[in-house]
Parts: structure tokens; C-alpha cells; sequence
DNA sequence: ATAACATTTGGTTATTATGCCAAATGTACA
DNA sequence: TGTACATTTGGCATAATAACCAAATGTTAT
């Protein structure tokens, strides 16, 4: 692995780690069905408006959201829809992995 | 958002964060050739087994590695290929940032 | 049995992430 | 202009992660 390698890892392993959190990853899935504000996702949650605002900003600059200030809001869209393909394959993994918890303990 | 949606959201984005570091993306893509033992990983970066060894147990808990003793050696194989075309929009996310930071330019 | 090899586990330290509060910024409207 | 609203930023305490070294475990062959 020389350093180009190395950095192009790194570049998609933070694509990934901006998804690999519950909070940004039901948000990225949320924003699949249309845009939404800040104030949306906290009342949706119990999180504080900073919290959020700090998560949404971390899809932002993985490349995961876009953003748009309309008025007195800021509007989220998901920028990368094959995002929503992924999942698939994620919860796949789950399926695999509760199938072979299930024929451990036959 | 209930309990058990956020219970979803956390095993998904357990299996997200298993991938979300670069050596674990490097040997999750590598082991897509094909069965590696600790040593091959060893020899191909400058860490440690013990750190090689850890990366690959996450990656195992996470369902997306599987491994199988033979010998001394342990192998370990990609359980899930559908993690690959993951990687393509992954990719596109990359790209899409860079010709974002183009169009800045301009 | 013991020596050599392959891997895992335990422990430590440094770095990074999370979530809250408070304060700052930006926007619309009275 | 000032007030209310929407969001972001800074700061802090706590928790989680990563890498190394050393020691333990398991396996094969002498």
C-alpha cells in the first residue's frame, strides 16, 4: 500500500465514517424521502438543535448532503442517492450474521 | 424515531463503522481476491500483528469477514461481496466533492 | 516435552468523537 | 432598529478508538 493508496482509503474511510453513526445514518436515510431543516430532525429527536446541526454538517462535508438556506432555514437534501443501494448490502450483513447466530445454537 | 428503530440504526451502523477506518477498507477490498492469513496483511503494511489481527476481528464481529483455521494459520475471507459495490458509490461520492471543489475554483 | 511459529489478548497512551450548554451569527418582520 | 426565530460555533466532560509492546494461547514438528 504506498502513500497514494493510503490516502485514497482514507478518503473513502471518511465517507464511510460520516455514515457509521445512528443518528446520521437514520438522517441520511430520512433525507432519501425529501429535504428537511434542522429543526425537522430535532423535533423528530431529542437532540439538541447543535447536535444536529454538527451531524448534518458532517454528511455535508463527507459529500453525503448538499444544503440550501431558504429564508430563515437551512434545507438538507441527500446529494447521493446510490447511498440508499448500500444499505441494502448493510442490512444484508445483518440477515447473514442473525442466520449464523440461529444455526449456532441449533 | 422508537427503540426499535434506533436499535436498527445502530446495528447498521456498527456494521458501517467496522468498514469506516482505511486499513480495515484496504483488506476488506484486498481480501475480494481472494483468502489471507494475518501474516499476508503483516507483511504488506508496517503493522503490528496484534493491529492487524484487531482490524480483522472487528471486521469479523461486524459479519463481513469470516475466518476458518487451517493449521497455524488463520484465514479470513470477504463473507460479503455486495460490500464492493458499495465501494463504487462511495467512489462517486468522492468524485462528485471533487468536481464540486472544481466548480469552486472557477 | 519443548521449540518455533501464528495469532490473540491485555494493558497503556494518545487521539478523536459525541452531546450538551452557552454564546454568536444570520434572517425576517414588526 | 430591535426582537424573535433558525442555525452554527466554541468549549467542555465523557467515552470510544487505534497503535504499540508484552504476554498468553494454540498448533506443528522435532
Amino acid at each position: 500500500m504506498d502513500s497514494k493508496d493510503k490516502d485514497f482509503y482514507q478518503a473513502k474511510a471518511d465517507v464511510l465514517k460520516a455514515l457509521a453513526h445512528p443518528t446520521r445514518l437514520w438522517m441520511t436515510e430520512k433525507l432519501a424521502d425529501g429535504e428537511c431543516c434542522v429543526r425537522d430532525f430535532v423535533e423528530l429527536t431529542d437532540f439538541d438543535f447543535s447536535t444536529v446541526s454538527k451531524h448534518l454538517s458532517v454528511l455535508k462535508r463527507a459529500g453525503i448532503v448538499d444544503d440550501e438556506k431558504r429564508g430563515k432555514q437551512v434545507f438538507y437534501r441527500l446529494k447521493v442517492p446510490c447511498i440508499l443501494n448500500f444499505m441494502q448490502c448493510v442490512e444484508a450483513v445483518l440477515r447473514d450474521r442473525l442466520d449464523h447466530q440461529i444455526t449456532m445454537l441449533k
